[in-house]
DNA sequence: ACCTATTAATAATT
DNA sequence: TAATTATTAATAGGT
């Protein structure tokens, strides 16, 4: 699969042998990496260069292949001093594997895959089950969803009521403001109109949409909800 | 490389997956063997099939491979004390306890137990999953019955073709009767009007809607199928 | 590293 | 399970 064929024998020319060895060993990696992805397989792969650097794969666990792999060729070959606890613990995880194997097994098929195998009959089991399932999650959903949504609610009527406070004392100073004003008209009429006017009341001026009124009102709520600030000043003054 | 392009991803067909895992191990193994051989390098390849079969590969010796890569690794790493065989080996079983614990929480979850703790976001996802699988175990059912439906429909062709085999023999029965009939009634009153009429050609008499008529092709085609009888000799009679 | 003619691997099919 | 074959993927040699 190159320009020519070659024969498998060792590359005798140095530099050819460093890139095939880079390329060939690549294209192992990958190999093993889909052989373990696409047939479910627990694959370890070692490779030492002549030059004696380290190139490895494994889809798990190097350690428990080689532990596994141990112990399968120990299998093989039944060592009689096998140590009783190891024997336990090697017992131990035989059992664990074979659990977790069968529950991945139930678990493709809840998750619809590998139904081949199935009969009309397991298929319509499972499908009710799913369909079980699908309703408790869907319950469980709607009842965070209306939780959710009362609580916004309920935050929602609280900002409402602040809104109306401040709009309450909002029209209250503006009541204020105009009779200072119309006082200070009077005065400013009846007497000589030249200060005194703008310096002590001046509502007016004071008075700016961008400038939040530090109303005591609405300082302590914020404090015992910390809810949402954004909207709830704009919307108290653009009532005013 | 094959007829057609496929994705790295698990295939779910096992038949399949099986017949791919042979010929790709070989190819790896393959593979493994010819870049330690091209390029002077130590391979180890250690493959377990999903089923738990052992397949390896090593130029060289396994064992000096595997110990080789555990000096390299703790010269990457180094590991503070060697751990005694039965440490590891509570290792693994703790790693697959793990698993398990995992698979078995997930597994609830599919199976709609132990939803809180989960979010609206989780739910959410949960509940696509399933419909998925659903979907998926639903059209694998949908597939079946609809094999099943299509024998059925193929089985009632046959059984309808074997009714209108038999109807024509009827009608043919039907009309020799008449015609012997006839005949016999000429020869009754051609001759002397007395007995011989009723005795060997009574077909009126004979035929009965309740008796099944023994044509030597109802019995044949009847073996060969071996499917549902009920209804089709009626049908058959009805019809003429 | 990249390119590409060629060989090798292999997916689908029988 | 084992061939066959149409395609894709890997890669040898060259830049």
């Amino acid at each position: 699969m190159g320009r020519g064929k070659i024969v498998i024998r060792r590359i005798d020319n140095s530099t050819n042998r460093q890139v095939t060895f880079s390329k060939r060993r690549s294209g192992l990696l990958k190999k093993a990496k889909e052989l373990s992805i696409l047939c479910d397989a627990e694959v370890g792969l070692v490779v030492f260069s002549s030059t004696g650097r380290l190139y490895d794969f494994c889809n798990t666990n190097m350690k428990a292949v080689i532990d596994r792999y141990t112990r399968a060729k120990e299998e093989q070959q039944p060592v009689v001093n096998a140590t009783s606890e190891i024997k336990l613990w090697q017992r131990e995880a035989a059992s664990l594997r074979q659990q977790l194997h069968n529950l991945q097994e139930s678990h493709k098929q809840l998750m619809g895959e590998e139904l081949s195998g199935l009969g009309v009959t397991d298929l319509q089991g499972l499908e009710n089950r799913l369909e079980m399932s699908l309703r408790s999650i869907k319950t469980r959903k709607d009842h965070l969803l209306r939780g959710e949504i009362e609580e916004l609610h309920r935050k929602g009527s609280l900002i409402h009521q602040e809104n109306m406070e401040l709009y309450r004392r909002v029209n209250v100073m503006t009541q204020q403001k105009v009779e200072l004003c119309r006082q200070s008209c009077e005065a400013r009429g009846a007497m000589d109109a030249t200060k005194s006017c703008t310096t002590p009341y001046n509502f007016c001026i004071v008075q700016d949409a961008n400038t939040p009124a530090d109303l005591e009102l609405s300082r302590s709520q914020e404090k015992e909800g910390e809810h949402i600030k954004t909207g709830a000043p704009e919307l108290g003054f653009q009532l005013s």
